[in-house]
DNA sequence: AGCACGCCGACT
DNA sequence: GTCGGCGTGCTC
């Protein structure tokens, strides 16, 4: 008996897919996993055909017999069966709606639609009647390339006249093709057989051993290799393999529209670029990559954590390079860690996925030691360049002057090395001139009306800014407590006051100050980074930013202003995570030939971690830290949730806080703490408090916090937000 | 997510 | 008396 009736997912918040019926004229020509448009109440939406719901067991769960007709089913590449799996499995563990992640998955609704056919012209040979002028002749050489043009391109590159391009067209020597089909064909292919950089033993051997793997099922390795150790060079042989088996590839990158040199390295091996999917990827170039993606011919995908739900049909490896880096977790939305389902990803799919980064996550290395990862262990640096030597600054006894911030061995080192023409990086994780302001009066402290934080002086843009919500204010002359006036002062350092302070001490050097809010796009990452490589800058003084990705042979030196910046709180998190931010900015110095010197400045310098960075004993570290965490039976050894309630209204959020406590589960194995104020209590306007679902491994998390949140419903501008293996535990 | 339905304040 | 605010709930 022929299918009737369909089950049909919405990108939309909705508890499951629907059903509906398939109208005659359809019947045989919709399977699972097709695009279709659907009525919806009112409106008409695109959704993907996920189930057949046989049409003898009527209404198991649905209302009555109203089912709606599908519309049409849309001409584009169905959902790969794996793509949806994964959609259900995301969903599941994340405690959401399969819509809302399957609404990650069509991020571009264009794409679905037909193809728009913007016209391109191609040459077609002329009759030997025909007058071949000059501008004519132009146009044609044009015509004939290999990426059709429009006819405007056509006239302004061959630079005739519009008219000439029309008589052309009029005379049949120039065809219309449609753009989309060639611009897909016209996809620069990554070649496995370009010769590429030679590898050392190391670098050989973790290569050979992931190429082994390609073709060969699932796997998780981990690359594990300091700064330097050619990381990158090891992972594209595994994605060389993967080209010549006809597969494609994803690279997911944690700063995607940084990494510039990255490219340039893939386009050395490769001799051409890869595909790439970003944030601030245009509307076209959305649609573009999502269907090439669709069709197969994108072959290499490096993107943003995003990247991971486009509509792979042929996925055959996955890379998330910087594993450990807290930018693969997404924070808003579908919470979900890029990393952690790019397993699960590679595990439906049956393929092999690379880990890579020079400081592992704690999961990671629990992995690796329990046998489920493998570990490719790179232990050097290669090209005989040897790691940098770290040392502490104790602030205690080198404390900088009054009102300054760079102790005098750092002065020193900087000194130092500017005389040897060498360059530095000032590091301080911190954008803005001050990271307070309050008034010498009364002691007001100007913060954000919307949000727990104290607003940011930029004094280069004069403006007050809260990092949280982007509230800005130019900073008033008056206190607005005390009514005082010019009594402000800027209370500690951030890049900007840092640089003040070098500048002050060096006059001569020629300095970049780069953060996020600086180094915007793509483009002024790349003349930032021409910049230093030429030698035009001596000194970097930056963010978190600078620590990633970049490699510039003549840095020598990094300073790390506050290296316990991070530290504080006691979550044990923070531990780690301020462990790999020092240790990959510590990697910034002295690649090449040279020898780098890395100071951190500490109050504290006999705490675990800077020990840990100074005597470049990880494994210690990790051991350390895996040990406490397992006496807290906290992840990796034990589940954690956060739940996190927001409200326009603090006492109907706490109202809303105090009936679902007495909700709380409870039974063995299971812990709900709070609730408490959320890491920022108020953010844009909003109050937020936290729960903390701690279980262990063998209790079902994602059930049980998905049971206790169905006895009740958010209603009057509350919201739920469940946060599955949240990054911070406090 | 939309979009309609519904129940209370200021207008032609 | 109606127009319209946005709170609440439904959409196969």
């Amino acid at each position: 008996m022929a299918v009737d009736r369909l089950k049909v997912l919405l990108p939309l918040p909705l508890p499951r897919p629907y059903d509906y019926l398939l109208p005659e004229a359809l019947s045989g020509l919709v399977a699972v996993g097709d695009f279709v448009v659907v009525p919806l109440g009112p409106r008409e939406v695109i959704g993907v055909v996920w189930d057949e719901s046989a049409s003898d067991t009527p209404g198991s769960d649905t209302p009555g017999e109203k089912l709606k007709p599908i519309r049409r089913r849309l001409e584009a590449p169905p959902l790969p069966e794996i793509s949806r799996r994964f959609i259900d499995w995301v969903a599941r563990y994340t405690v959401s709606s399969p819509g809302s992640v399957l609404k990650m998955a069509m991020s571009v609704p264009a794409a679905l639609e037909p193809p728009a056919s913007a016209t391109a012209w191609k040459a077609e040979p002329p009759s030997p009647t025909f007058r071949l002028t000059e501008p004519r002749q132009r146009v044609l050489a044009l015509a004939d390339g290999v990426t059709p043009l429009s006819a405007a391109a056509l006239a302004r590159q061959a630079e005739v006249s519009p008219m000439v391009v029309r008589g052309l067209v009029e005379a049949g020597v120039l065809l219309p093709v449609s753009t989309l089909a060639s611009a897909i064909a016209s996809l620069p292919r990554p070649d496995p057989e370009h010769p590429g950089p030679l590898l050392s033993l190391p670098q050989r051997q973790a290569a050979d051993a992931s190429v082994a793997s390609v073709g060969n099922g699932f796997a998780v390795m981990v690359l594990d290799g300091v700064t330097g150790s050619g990381k990158t060079e090891v992972y594209f042989e595994a994605i060389a393999a993967a080209l010549r088996q006809e597969r494609q590839v994803l690279v997911l990158l944690p700063e995607i529209a940084l990494s510039a040199q990255w490219l340039g390295r893939f386009e050395t091996r490769f001799g051409a670029p890869p595909v790439v999917w970003h944030s601030d990827l245009g509307a076209a170039g959305r649609r573009d990559t999502w269907r090439a993606v669709a069709s197969g011919e994108a072959r290499v995908v490096v993107g943003a954590r995003s990247a991971l739900f486009l509509p792979y049909p042929n996925l055959g490896l996955l890379v998330v390079d910087e594993e450990h880096d807290g930018a693969f977790k997404q924070e808003e939305g579908v919470i979900y860690h890029a990393r952690d389902m790019a397993v699960v990803r590679a595990q439906l799919g049956k393929i092999p996925i690379l880990l890579a980064s020079a400081t592992p996550s704690l999961e990671t290395v629990v992995n690796v030691q329990a046998g489920r990862y493998q570990s490719l262990a790179l232990p050097n640096r290669h090209a005989g360049a040897v790691l940098p030597e770290i040392s502490a600054v104790d602030l205690r006894q080198d404390s900088p002057p009054r009102g300054f911030w760079l102790s005098p061995p750092l002065v020193q080192a900087l000194e130092e090395t500017f005389a040897a023409g060498e360059q530095a990086l000032l590091f301080l994780n911190r954008r803005g001139y001050a990271p307070l302001t309050l008034c010498r009066a009364c002691g007001f402290r100007l913060r954000c009306n919307r949000c727990s934080a104290w607003l940011v002086e930029h004094r280069g843009r004069n403006r007050l800014i809260c990092h949280h919500c982007g509230f800005d204010r130019v900073l008033p002359s008056r206190c607005p407590e005390c009514l005082v006036e010019d009594r402000f002062t800027a209370c500690g350092p951030g890049i900007e006051r840092i640089a003040e302070e070098a500048l002050h001490r060096f006059p001569q050097i020629r300095m970049a100050v780069t953060a996020s809010d600086t180094l915007t796009g793509p483009r002024a990452a790349a003349a930032f980074v021409q910049k230093v490589t030429e030698r035009e800058i001596d000194l970097l003084v930056g963010t978190q930013i600078v620590a990633k990705g970049y490699h510039f042979p003549m840095l020598t030196l990094v300073g790390v202003v506050d290296a316990d910046l991070g530290l504080e709180g006691g979550d044990p998190r923070a531990t780690e995570r301020t462990y790999q931010l020092l240790s990959q900015v510590a990697g910034r110095a002295g690649r090449a030939e040279r020898r780098g010197r890395v100071l951190l400045q500490t109050y504290q310098p006999e705490h675990p971690v800077m020990e840990a960075l100074m005597s470049g004993d990880r494994d210690a570290f990790l051991t350390r830290e895996a040990e406490s965490r397992r006496l807290l039976s906290m992840p990796p050894y034990g589940r954690l949730a956060a739940v996190i309630i927001s409200g326009d209204e603090e006492s109907a959020t706490d109202d809303f806080c105090r009936k679902l406590s007495r909700l709380a589960p409870h039974g063995p194995g299971i812990t709900v703490l709070g609730p408490a104020p959320a890491a920022l209590a108020l953010l844009r306007g909003r109050h937020r408090r936290r729960f903390l679902v701690k279980t262990e491994r063998s209790v079902n998390l994602q059930a049980v916090v998905r049971q206790w949140l169905g006895e009740l419903s958010a209603r009057g501008g509350l919201r739920v937000q469940v946060d599955i293996d949240p990054y911070g535990f406090l």
